[in-house]
DNA sequence: TTGTAGGCGTTATCAA
DNA sequence: TTGATAACGCCTACAA
């Protein structure tokens, strides 16, 4: 057994053994008073010799504030989403706040319900811009300070953060077109709303030539979707002689399984995603992506947070800097122009 | 702006609109005692009509208990950790916790404070067994309920959650051995207690055997530090026929290196981790593993912690089964027997 | 510079 | 079955 939880000291404790009243320690380690050496000394000692550190609750009672702040993924198993949180978590461990988290995916409660009750624990949230509307009515009804990440802001007067969907894909659209691709397909996630903005920006990139798109949708933007889908993209019809996912893990899904069916990468196809994870580096051939900016998302929203909570005015929709990173699966092929 | 937080109805403004005392509505929503149907349909309409949900910090205050648990992990980046928190958070929101997460590499306050201000915030913590020393005598001073993962609990009557190191290294050098290697290189993480005992069982497979083992030191468990060794591990003085890192990462950074130095695998040389990530099957080659159960680890992990929290005695050290995951990167060599 | 006292929203105890 | 009331630990006017 594990010994009982200690009763811990309290202020009361700390002010008789300082012989002070209770308002003075508090606002002294509250910083926002200096008292007699004297004094200071004499709360000092008794703080470090009862081990005293404040409750959080009692003081969130009156001034309202928890202490925490939140952030909810949609799954903790895309590196995308976990470098937003490597960076959410370091700015909120910047501005001492502690961070709770929240897998859309693993909660059994309906969305909304977790979020209600996430929202009385918190200080603020950052959450996904495509949440579904009633869950985002609750929160912009609960008022609570919301940072917006992956789109710009359903509402007015809310902060986001995110990189532009559209410009992104043209980009990595150029970069294939003038590497010499034709015949693109296009392997979207359609329940998220910027699926159609890449899936747009991407043609955008081929105006005015002579090339041919199709698209598929996929049911999660996972690996195993990528697997699953790979036959069907790379063999039905036409070949493409480049493919787009959603994101990465599509890709690498779809690089895995074209191996697996003997269509070489990029000798007969490119293949290239949105994220630019880590293990887009670590497979064979190395990936081509787009670099998201993951993880400047979760640390810009979570300081953009941390001024709204702060009650501080500042910007509202921050678009961040995307990067085409161009590796080995979109090289040349060898039959190309 | 975003809008002022509303004052939230309290239970008082419940009381009074159902026409009952306060101590009646706490009875009634904690769904500790029954009331008369026409009493409990009142509060039932007013809670809704208020949109009353309670005040988890003030329940705090009187009951000591957060409603928050916590786990802190090494490196978020890591997919072993991710798999880990996926878990954890399944278990946590089972249990209707909120889960506090803390990466121990991005905070900046020294780990002591930053554990200690944390088990104010939480119920219970989730914690490595490698944890420094003076780190885990505060945390047990402080009598939070801890269980302990990745390795035997340090402290007697705690809960810890691991697999079997020293066998899960075992029975990878025994498939190694049986396909016929010997010439074995360990990529080690010496901070990680648990780096020596892969090292032992490793050897331990080839007992009797004339075979040659050489250990290498990771710096970091990381895919950068897997590709800075590779050289040094693959071309200085007799090339290995197999290797062996510390975890996926490191393996997954040896594999792309070697291909950089033209090194085949496995046909030069057999490359493999323990973690299973799900990486390991996205590269080229496929990437022999080992599971450690990440994922139960940390579900598991959970749930003896909400057994701890709630006074529930039990097991102490759980040991999971860990597998070994044959794939392509250490398929029997051409050159070897 | 320091202290007094009331209040934050809930639960628990005890009485009705 | 229901209600009064005293904690819980801290903060913050306001007073001294």
């Amino acid at each position: 057994m594990t010994p009982p939880r200690k009763r811990a000291a309290t202020i009361r404790d700390v002010a008789r053994a300082a012989d002070v009243s209770t308002a003075t320690v508090s606002k002294y380690v509250n910083g926002g008073q200096r008292f007699t050496a004297d004094v200071e000394a004499r709360i000092a000692r008794a703080v470090q010799e009862l081990g005293w550190s404040l409750n959080p609750m009692a003081r969130g009672m009156n001034t309202g504030l928890t202490g925490n702040v939140g952030i909810v993924i949609l799954d903790i198993r895309n590196p995308h989403f976990t470098s937003m949180v490597k960076g959410a978590a370091r700015a909120a461990a910047t501005a001492g706040l502690n961070l709770i988290f929240a897998d859309a995916a693993e909660s059994k409660a309906p969305e909304l319900a977790v979020l209600k009750s996430l929202s009385r624990r918190v200080d603020g949230l950052i959450v996904s811009a495509r949440l579904p509307q009633p869950v985002l009515d609750a929160l912009f009804d609960s008022g609570t300070p919301v940072v917006f990440y992956g789109g710009p802001s359903p509402y007015p007067d809310y902060h986001s953060v995110c990189c532009d969907n559209t410009l992104a894909a043209r980009m990595l659209g150029r970069h294939l077109r003038d590497t010499g691709y034709r015949r693109i397909s296009y392997v979207g996630f359609p329940a998220a709303r910027w699926s159609a903005e890449r899936w747009r920006g991407l043609q955008d990139a081929f105006t005015g030539l002579d090339a041919s798109f199709r698209q598929f949708d996929a049911a999660a933007p996972v690996a195993e979707e990528g697997e699953r889908l790979a036959s069907t993209v790379l063999l039905s019809g036409e070949m493409p002689d480049a493919v787009v996912a959603f994101n990465d893990l599509l890709a690498l899904g779809l690089m895995a399984e074209a191996r697996a069916l003997g269509v070489r990468v990029p000798a007969q196809v490119a293949i290239a995603g949105f994220d630019n994870i880590a293990y887009g580096r670590y497979c064979s051939p190395m990936l081509t992506s787009v670099d998201m900016m993951s993880e400047a998302i979760g640390e810009v929203a979570m300081r953009h947070l941390v001024d709204v909570i702060q009650g501080v005015q500042g910007t509202q929709d921050e678009v961040l800097t995307s990067r085409v990173i161009v590796r080995e699966s979109t090289a040349r092929a060898a039959g190309n122009p």
